[in-house]
DNA sequence: CGACGGGTTGAGAGGCTTCAACGTACGTGG
DNA sequence: CCACGTACGTTGAAGCCTCTCAACCCGTCG
């Protein structure tokens, strides 16, 4: 929102992959110490970006798979016919880009939701390091199978489903994904995006998942407050999804 | 759903894959002649699988990559509660199994649609391959990349549309995939899967999906017959599907 | 011919959207 | 520090679309 974030302001320091808090995320799992010296070679450590930043824009050429460090980003298509849709989120460890590789160009705007930071990883040396560091090739093939996975039976498998069943799902993924991260302290997840992002990412009415956390929150499965998330009764909302999570 | 088929079945003979002819469309695209003869080793052509045989089942082991050589095939969860849902069509050159990587067991059953053949390709050897062969590692990260981005676009975007434009956008998509295959014959397209696997794959009714093909026959767009469907009016629908095409 | 699976048609119910109005939190400037 | 504006969020009422259930049709095959 603030200003336009040209890449190269991407590039701001070497990342060292060897110190990097969420190395047990990145794409470097599973290789030996020794060569993580090589990937330090190619990543580049972004700037922060602040909440409502542009990372890139739609339509920009495809370089780098970008990891995040730190905060909370967003993808959303653009807004040609004047709506605009939320088709992700990204948390720290997520892989950003993968989705472009196929095509050059970015497909979606990516947006800081908070203070964000990132690792870039230019893709084409990124291919020329898996031919030399098989266990980085097997890396990278899992965490695109891993998003395939993900977006088929969440996608596909939720399109009949009820809107209550939709947002437990959303719910019980991220509450797991975020573990205890920062996100989650005593069974409350607390989210820097909009509710107004999140119902689009669900592909709702704001009003209709206002209404419907309200149904959840009278069923006894959470409680809602602002941005914050009690999760009362995580049991009762796995129970529900469960039906939809028969093919993990 | 005439007999089980083991894994077994699949491995019939060593795959000749310079002179397959779908040759352009399969993981070897790019790699010179002289190395097709390293695919050739670890691909292994399947049988002839009928209509309504099972390929493979949910909770299988992951060992394969799969190519259509002939035929259609569709994949569908279990029936667990009851609820069958189609997860995806397979053409001809289409790569299956790229969702199972990170899983290691299968997620979906796979039935041949009409008499189908397949290429398996044992994903072990095919990664080993891809650290001697870089050109099959780009081809392989594309491949994936293409089905990232085709399942987040026609998905997630698709979430919150109206069942006429999800329709005309199955029918267009598949046009011209399908392009001069022997699919589609003068502007007519004939499926051999029924109305109830691709409004399953719609995530409609079948009753809705009839209604709807009803409605988009008396605009103009198509018309439908049985198996066939004959389109009217490409410009036409893909110009109400556009909207939703803003992001290649 | 009769049975069966696939497909269509009709009527009614329910869930989500839409539109409009109202509340609430937060930041900015006075 | 308070007042106001804006963005975000909630609430209500009405309408539409899709689902559900039931009946019917049609082509195929024993």
């Amino acid at each position: 929102m603030k200003k336009k974030s040209p890449d190269i302001r991407l590039v701001k320091s070497k990342q060292d992959c060897g110190h990097c808090d969420i190395q047990e995320l990145c794409v470097s799992v599973g290789i030996e110490d020794q060569y993580t010296e090589k990937l330090n070679e190619i990543v580049k450590q972004s700037g922060a970006f602040d909440a409502g930043q542009i990372v890139y824009r739609r339509g920009d050429n495809f370089k780098s798979l970008y990891v995040i460090q730190s905060g909370i980003a967003k993808s959303e298509t653009g807004n040609i016919d004047g709506r605009q849709q939320v088709t992700g989120f990204y948390f720290p460890g997520d892989l950003i880009g993968i989705e472009s590789i196929s095509t050059k160009k970015q497909p979606c705007d990516l947006i800081a939701v908070e203070k964000t930071r990132f690792c870039e990883i230019p893709f084409a040396e990124l291919e020329k390091l898996c031919t030399e560091l098989p266990e980085l090739q097997h890396e990278l093939f899992l965490r695109m199978g891993q998003r395939i996975h993900h977006d088929e039976f969440t996608c596909l498998v939720n399109r009949g489903e009820t809107v209550e069943r939709r947002i437990l799902l959303f719910l019980t993924e991220i509450f797991q994904k975020l573990g205890n991260s920062k996100y989650v302290s005593a069974n409350c997840l607390s989210l820097p995006m909009t509710k107004a992002d999140i119902s689009s990412y669900l592909g709702l009415q704001p009003e209709t998942f206002s209404r419907s956390l309200k149904q959840l929150q009278k069923k006894g499965y959470i409680k809602s407050k602002l941005k914050h998330v009690e999760i009362l009764d995580l049991e009762g909302m796995l129970q529900v999804v469960e039906n939809h999570r028969h093919f993990d």
